[in-house]
DNA sequence: ATATCCCGTGACAACGATTACCTCGTCTCA
DNA sequence: TGAGACGAGGTAATCGTTGTCACGGGATAT
């Protein structure tokens, strides 16, 4: 029933050598003779053995294993910067182990002691809300990404999140916007709070009023973001423009512009998104790259993993804003009704 | 610098008394003295012990770990089957680990071999076209989802694929099309195959021919899958219906069809896709839930960890058309044109 | 000619936890 | 009262690999 797994000593054994001489020829060790080698490398392969990655890495004490922790797998966005680490980390042999914290403080904290209990060789991580300060006090490298880590300095890889908003609002507010929506997730969540802030920028450079009626931030999911744009459709003066903080929500807020048939109203969404560019209108976002969000990640705990002892690096990534028609709608119909040509 | 980890025999020192019994309590042997095990758990907050999972694992023999293997973490689809296996083993107390094969065969089995050198409690596999039949030697359950395995009997689930296709093509005769396009990925992959046969299936039903220059097996991608369609809409007899055999194929067909205003064309996609029922025309589509697919084979797979040793499962999820407004199209344009009433 | 060094090799311990197997009282029931 | 059962706890072996150290012998240095 149970299959016998092949040992290094039963190599050894086959090999007429020792464990020792074996586990120097699987580790490539220069220092075998020709003829030994090949007697191993005979055995190796018709014993058909293979390294127990468990017992190395217990005997090195790290595993070849990098933990990685996002929000959610589902996201695209986070799948996409899943996947860009899984390919640096292939390119250097490395594995990778995801997981979630599904919003989950404690689960936050569970993850990442399970993770150093493997003794991964090093951690990505997309904080959430608890306090990683311990990490610090880790030989564990860790990089942080797309928010920062509280209470301590550590690498960290994020966008430009409040420029990034504050260009977008600019943008809709050159366009004779007045009252511009804000939806987003919690705020409790650093970039909706970055994002946050930088509408709030272009708002206050414009010596526009933050109106509180226009600015959503629950929205979890799109569904929530559906809700709450339709609450803001039939408000009595109902926005011109919707600037959406995450594509997540952007996707609600699209869906209910367009049952509703309110397209006239203007749209730039944090993120881009499938088929942002088939709508009609197409949605104006502002382009983030998570495959590069991912990449500079890996690289920062590559280095780190090669002895890197500098200082903490903080590298942001700048955003582009990609005009599509959504973001270029000028305003029309409520306030400006009243005294206007009406519909 | 570098910190020194508790181990357990640190414990069980400040705890005065034995590692053996130490384990004990980490592990929730009833056999233990009320005191000795309040000692122990006291020693256990106060140095911050935590057990070292690679030793556990070493000597049980077994990792509480999952391999999950898949064609790209990115995909919209696998991510959502991930996500969801993560969650059921989460509920389980397993950990996940996730790799994607990328489409190359020879890393698929450096793949699974690598996880079964970590000792995975199990596997899931989207099967690539490796021949993995070595693995009915092991002793590693293993699930295989989506797709079928080669040359050996497995617990697969997969969906109705050919069924559905033949569901969806049905669909689009059944409002009159006589040249009905398809687009699918290469017919290596099994689920294109079952999905051209269903194809094939509903044509020949219907005594429609199969004609080739409406046939693109060749998309990999979205990108591939717009070149295609341009091809299509190019032809002397274009067609009036296309199905798309994939999300990833009916983003570039849509994308296509919007660009060129031919949303006359009457469209069915294999598989829900964000914003397709947002599009005007909403496309119709063939439901697929990855989630479902995930849970499925996450239960398989528990049910083999819990020793179920009967013949293999081969679970078949079924597919529901939703219809949307694309697939209900009727043809214009093309043949038509000739005798009738012209646009 | 002797000391030194390197090469190829192997014996042995250690990585940290668990399992198999005992010991030693105390309790229960005949 | 004696025998077995049971509860609490300990000792030593083991999981598979690799780092440490030692060793014999040929090559090189002095």
């Amino acid at each position: 029933m149970t299959k016998k797994v092949v040992r290094l000593s039963d190599v050894a054994l086959a090999a007429a050598t020792s464990a020792k001489t074996a586990s120097r020829v699987i580790n490539g060790d220069p220092r075998v003779a020709p003829e030994t080698r090949r007697r191993v490398e005979e055995a190796v392969t018709r014993l058909g053995y293979r390294v127990d990655l468990l017992a190395r890495s217990l005997r090195r004490g790290v595993d070849d294993t990098i933990g990685v922790i996002v929000e959610s797998i589902a996201d695209p966005f986070f799948a996409a910067v899943i996947s860009e680490i899984e390919l640096a980390a292939l390119r250097r042999g490395l594995n990778v182990i995801v997981t979630s914290n599904r919003r989950l403080p404690n689960r936050e904290v569970a993850i990442v002691d399970s993770l150093q209990q493997r003794r991964v060789a090093g951690l990505i991580i997309t904080p959430h809300t608890s306090d990683l300060s311990y990490l610090a006090a880790t030989d564990t490298p860790v990089v942080f990404v797309d928010r920062h880590p509280r209470n301590f300095p550590a690498d960290v890889v994020t966008f430009d999140d409040r420029g990034g908003a504050r260009m977008a609002v600019r943008h809709l507010l050159r366009y004779g916007h007045q009252r511009v929506a804000f939806v987003s997730d919690d705020l409790e969540v650093e970039t909706s709070r970055n994002r946050h802030a930088g509408y709030v920028d272009a708002l206050m450079e414009a010596d526009l009023p933050v109106a509180p009626e226009l600015v959503a931030t629950d929205c979890a999911d799109a569904a929530v973001a559906r809700a709450r744009t339709c609450e803001f459709l039939d408000l009595d003066e109902p926005p011109t423009a919707i600037f959406s903080a995450r594509s997540e929500t952007s996707l609600g807020v699209v869906k209910v512009l367009h049952d509703r048939k309110r397209t006239d109203i203007a749209t730039v969404s944090f993120g881009d998104f499938a088929l942002a560019d088939v709508l009609s209108p197409a949605i104006t976002v502002l382009e983030q790259s998570p495959e590069l969000l991912g990449r500079l990640a890996a690289e920062r705990l590559f280095a780190r993993l090669d002895g890197d002892h500098n200082d903490p690096v903080n590298t942001v990534i700048p955003l582009r804003l990609v005009p599509r028609g959504s973001g270029e709608i000028v305003p029309s119909g409520g306030a400006e009704t009243v005294g206007g040509a009406g519909v």
